[in-house]
DNA sequence: TTGTATGCGTTATCAC
DNA sequence: GTGATAACGCATACAA
């Protein structure tokens, strides 16, 4: 906390400079009640000439509250992720709170709740088994799911998207302008919600056009490598395919990827379309036609709701929790065979 | 902190429940001083029944230390940045503090260092101005700079890596691999360290090698878009170039879009290197070669140093202070001209 | 408008 | 080994 050579200036010593008490001070600092301009001037010049700054613990044990809002999510180390993160981030910031990040660990969760004490937690996803979050709602923490509905049964706020239309769209998309007929799908990882509900929505999309839903064209499409080796592999088992989608643009540019090295081109042999419409999306050859998600107005409807459930005092479990699911766009580019 | 519907459970509840003084449970808690297993057990066991965590708050006050580390950067959304602070974040866990982070701002050091109070910081390349690195070691808050080395007369521990070994290697490349005589330059933000480095070790190569540096041939190439502008603008001013360095690999990729738009061959035409070695490098078409900075490296030792200097108490002014210069990585692929 | 006194929940220093 | 008790630095009734 202090490690400097001059020890610690406290409240107390600002107080003495500026002739006053150091409840005065604190008033000053946190603009309660009534003082006069020509103390709050020297207080305020005491605080300037002796570097003062607060104990954030100390605030924090009197107030009752720390100022931090926790994220826990999965991973932080992808587009996706990176983007979305500098929104919180920006977003807390102008909502006056710090950010605490940790990845998914149960360790971690128990830290955000307990040893630092976080004001609330923003959940990303996957980031936190069903166990963990039935506990934290029966504890009545703020907390909210983003990017993730609550498990049945649970009463939790959540911001979500709507993958379903996403994936409805691009994969009717392949169908009606681009006559496609097999339609490829890359998986996403097995406990995330988005992964499933968009694997749901490309078989009931393939469905209802009266297409066959070939159980061999379902493949991982954990990271670009794995679509990248399971494109290969219908290549090379010579399973009949005309399209793919990714549940992800990852997973979408390593088949990208392993259609150019077998010499297939894109999209005159095969449509290729994504899911999340990342930076490098669009600077692909061909452009990667996508889904864009409404990355920024997830994260600031989310921290905005959080601080909003904490501001509110304790969350009544009777009120219906919002549970939003966001509009997405389909952006058409040239992989799937569009001419732009 | 606390906005459930029962109360907090302090420390004092969970020593009535296992009949011991609420020292004894801190004692059990911090594995401090020796207890009988019997007790230690019985303490356990209320924690567990009553769902007691520790009030970080509290505490902090009461140790003077808070357990978490600041991360002071410039912008979270990028490839590089979104890596770098996955390594960050993961290592910080494994040393046993929490991560707080802070887009660059003023406001945002002032509350790491006072109102919330982080035990360190890492201050990631121009995420803060001299004027502030300045103040903050006269305070002798534990700061570790990180991507950039500190101005001139200030002692301030920093990793930082080996940028024009990396730029003097892959310009040398192209001149001597691939008989490239008009390398242009995409030059990063102003203020940017690395950005710095990197541009003076591309004029310096050039120069070493009798080639000219060609003034109309360094542009902008602040992000994908501005790079992609200014190769347009050298196509479409005749500039006469057969290579591009970019000082990151975003501005590499903005040039090989131009290029690619405008009909010229990479590498055939035009060689492009980039710096960094991002994720969607070694998907492009052709693959981009770059220079691979020991990104992982870098971030567990800034770390574990910054950690160390915070428990090795007060930082000795007198003592040097380390400052590394990482050894980094040309890694050949195929933009620049090579097979492979 | 300003000062005084008390409490926030934990750790640490003593005694026992 | 274990239990009282005093800090830790700030906010806030309450009194002035």
């Amino acid at each position: 906390m202090n490690s400097g050579a001059r020890p610690t200036v406290r409240m107390e010593e600002v107080a003495r400079h500026a002739g006053v008490s150091p409840a005065t001070v604190s008033r000053v600092l946190n603009d309660r009640g009534k003082c006069s301009a020509k103390t709050r001037e020297r207080v305020l010049a005491a605080i300037r000439d002796l570097g003062y700054v607060a104990n954030a613990a100390a605030r924090s044990l009197a107030q009752g509250r720390t100022g931090s809002l926790g994220f826990l999510l999965p991973t932080i180390g992808t587009e996706f992720m990176s983007s979305f993160l500098q929104v919180v981030a920006s977003a807390a910031t102008e909502e006056g709170y710090d950010l605490l990040i940790a990845l998914r660990s149960e360790s971690s969760l128990r830290r955000m709740l307990g040893r630092h004490n976080t004001d609330g937690v923003l959940i990303f996803g996957s980031a936190m088994g069903e166990a963990s979050l039935r506990r934290l709602a029966a504890e009545g923490f703020p907390a909210l799911l983003v990017y993730r509905t609550p498990p049945p049964g649970l009463s939790l706020p959540s911001i979500a998207i709507d993958n379903e239309a996403g994936v409805r769209e691009s994969v009717e998309h392949l169908i009606q302008a681009h006559g496609r007929r097999r339609v490829a799908f890359l998986q996403g990882p097995a406990g995330n919600e988005d992964a499933g509900r968009r694997e749901e929505a490309y078989r009931a999309t393939l469905a209802r056009h009266g297409l066959p839903v070939d159980p061999r064209l379902c493949r991982s499409g954990l990271s670009a490598e794995e679509a990248r080796a399971s494109t290969m592999a219908w290549l090379r088992e010579q399973a009949p395919f005309d399209a793919v989608v990714g549940w992800c643009d990852a997973a979408a540019i390593g088949a990208m990827d392993a259609l150019r090295s077998e010499g297939r081109s894109v999209p005159a042999d095969v449509s290729v379309v994504g899911f999340d419409d990342i930076g490098p999306a669009r600077h692909l050859d061909p452009a990667l036609t996508t889904v864009r998600p409404p990355t920024e107005l997830v994260a600031r409807l989310a921290v905005r709701e959080l601080v909003r459930l904490i501001q509110s005092g304790q969350r009544g479990a009777g009120e219906p929790q919002p549970r939003l699911g966001l509009a997405v766009e389909l952006v058409l580019r040239r992989s799937c065979g569009c001419s732009r």
